[in-house]
RNA sequence: GUCCCCGUAGCUCAGUUGGAUAGAGCGUUUGCCUCCUAAGCGAAAGGUCGACGGUUCAAUUCCGCCCGGGGACGCCA
């Protein structure tokens, strides 16, 4: 509806050049916005306030020009001017209504694909081998899960991609302690604590010289590729990414081993790397290391700055690898586009990776390389987040916790829940909560971590919208068989302003798609599930008062809301329930 | 020192490519279950949008300069 009406404006426009009220060359930029209140209708256009000048007229005269050349149209039931020039479009409510029948019967709630499908990169996630995933990869984990769903559901073919940290000197170390934990548990050890492995790794390392020496060895044969070491090292990997996946499965992440694509999948593309980048005179050698000086980036002298793609002694940095993984991204997987869910602090050296590969031709200008950056976990005192001793709070705690206070609010309440629904509600409740807590916020934005905040489950949750949910279901329960959807015909106020609402979650997941921010979803359905609450409290739906025909159509707006709040509900990676 | 992100109600946060009277939740005060689930709805209180300039018919939004918080800045990742 929104397009359709700045097809007409776009239309008035040329009219207006034609008659020679508006210079040809005039280009404005046509925005239909939706109205925050409803005494300003549904749409609204602030085209007349832009030409004013060019036409050398006062704004609502020329507002006034404009909606005369508007062609009378059933969609629109009225045209205003208002305020200083703003031209309000009041929708035709049985245009409206129709459209929440849409959104109730076809399938996929009658969003199409999109015209031109692309391949998109999403890396996300990104947990390090021999350590557990705390809080803060909550943030990479859920948003980017949340994504993934968003551009699938429009039609794209999404590459999850989990960037884990598999590489690095500290294998060395975690090779020998495994061997040596491996001797000591003869042929059945089962790790599942990773810090306090890791822990004692580095304990044994700084204190026993022979350890440290039989570490340092390691290092060396895993990197020229030595059998027993690559074998002691896949074992690290799969230990730490089978207690991975029991997180990921806990908080429905889409995340599967498939999706595996660790730094050390680049490590072979490396020296070819270094080789062409000095090959093509981007890299040059400065004090024994090889050196890319960028001109967008300047040290602190102020000197384009050296970004080392090779160290002195030979061995390769992350900035090396990722140069490697955004061609291997355009040149094995064919991106289109690539989106990279990672903390703000690492925003300039992805910047300086992506710049040499654009430079040096790996990565060309119609593939897109976006970071979708997001802000620090701080604690309550505003700095960074750590608990009193000094650690984190690993992800398996937050959800045990998460667990724990969604049973007790249960415990409160009179049900007739069998063991088994009662788990599944708090279970779905407990992560839903916990979900949402990270993903309702704008991802920039460092933010502080706080247990009741991130608990929480009354008010801007995501129990509020299963809620909502529940309450639907139940409607439909108590209506039973002769729940026939029929044709809408908006009433009362609440029922308007839920639809408008309806009829916005196509636009609202375009945006997401294009923003890579969820909390613009979350948002949404908060607000479409205030304006369901609402109708719900005054809409009757199951009275004996309530005739045929407005009961039927009430029918349709539920299960359009149901299936609006299902599928948005979906792309958060969150479960919806029957009952709660 | 250079660069990046941020500063909105007591607290936690929204605020669409500049728009009409800056919005939620938590907390506080308070009304509503003989009526489809009260994990709900209604009402009230709470703001120099960090400060000052500039651009504009219009600035929380864009630009400049300060103040404050966080972060990144050559051989860790």
């Amino acid at each position: 509806m929104k397009q359709y009406i700045q097809q007409l404006l776009s239309n008035c426009v040329n009219n207006l050049k034609d008659k020679g009220l508006l210079e040809a060359d005039i280009q404005p930029k046509i925005i239909v916005d939706n109205t925050k209140d409803r005494s300003h209708g549904d749409f609204a256009t602030n085209l007349a306030m832009q030409l004013s000048k060019a036409m050398k007229k006062n704004p609502r005269d020329v507002a006034a020009l404009i909606i005369e050349q508007l062609p009378n149209d059933e969609k629109i039931q009225k045209i205003e001017i208002a305020g200083p020039g703003f031209i309000n479009f009041y929708q035709n409510a049985s245009n409206l209504g129709a459209q929440v029948k849409k959104l109730a019967t076809e399938a996929n709630l009658g969003i199409k694909n999109t015209d031109n499908p692309q391949t998109i990169v999403v890396d996300y996630s990104s947990p390090n081998v021999a350590k557990e995933m705390a809080v803060h990869h909550i943030r990479s984990t859920v948003i980017g899960d949340s994504v993934v769903r968003v551009l699938e559901f429009l039609g794209n073919k999404v590459i999850r991609a989990n960037h884990i940290g598999d590489w690095g000197t500290q294998f060395g170390m975690l090779i020998a302690y495994l061997e040596k934990a491996e001797q000591e548990n003869a042929n059945d050890l089962k790790v599942s604590d990773l810090e306090a492995f890791y822990r004692e790794a580095k304990k044994l390392y700084d204190e026993d010289a022979v350890f440290a020496e039989k570490a340092r060895g390691y290092v060396v044969k895993l990197q020229s590729g030595d059998q027993y070491c690559y074998q002691m090292w896949q074992k690290l990997v799969k230990m730490t990414m089978d207690l991975n996946q029991q997180i990921y499965d806990r908080l429905n992440v889409s995340l599967t081993d498939k999706d595996v694509m660790g730094e050390s999948l680049y490590n072979d593309m490396l020296p070819k790397i270094v080789e062409d980048l000095k090959n093509k005179k981007l890299a040059v050698e400065n004090q024994g290391a090889m050196v890319v000086y960028l001109d967008e980036f300047r040290g602190k002298d102020g000197n384009p700055m050296g970004v080392i793609v090779q160290k002195s002694d030979g061995g390769y940095l992350y900035t090396t690898t990722d140069i490697a993984c955004a061609k291997y991204r355009v040149d094995v997987l064919h991106a289109n586009r690539i989106l990279c869910f990672a903390d703000s602090r690492q925003h300039s050296h992805l910047l300086q990776a992506w710049q040499i590969a654009r430079l040096a031709g790996y990565v060309p200008d119609t593939v897109s390389l976006e970071h979708e950056s997001f802000g620090m976990m701080l604690g309550k005192d505003g700095k960074p987040f750590k608990t009193r001793t000094g650690g984190t709070v690993k992800l398996t705690d937050l959800i045990d916790e998460a667990e724990i206070r969604a049973q007790k609010l249960f415990e409160n309440r009179e049900t007739d829940f069998t063991p088994e629904e009662k788990k599944k509600v708090i279970h779905e409740v407990a992560v839903g909560a916990i979900k949402y807590a990270d993903l309702s916020k704008n991802r920039t934005t460092d933010y502080i971590f706080d247990w009741d905040n991130m608990l929480s489950f009354d008010g801007n949750t995501s129990p509020y919208l299963q809620y909502a949910y529940t309450r639907i279901c139940s409607i439909f329960r108590k209506a039973g068989d002769c729940a026939e959807l029929g044709d809408v015909t908006l009433i009362h106020e609440n029922e308007v302003n839920l639809a408008s609402k309806l009829i916005q979650f196509e636009e609202t997941v375009k945006n997401v798609a294009e923003k890579g921010m969820p909390h613009i979803l979350c948002n949404y359905l908060y607000e479409l599930s205030g304006l369901f609450m609402k109708f719900y409290e005054t809409c009757p739906i199951n009275k004996s008062d309530v005739d045929e025909q407005t009961k039927a159509s009430r029918l349709t707006v539920c299960r359009a809301t149901a299936a609006v709040l299902k599928q948005g509900l979906n792309l958060l990676g969150i479960n919806v329930l029957e009952k709660m």
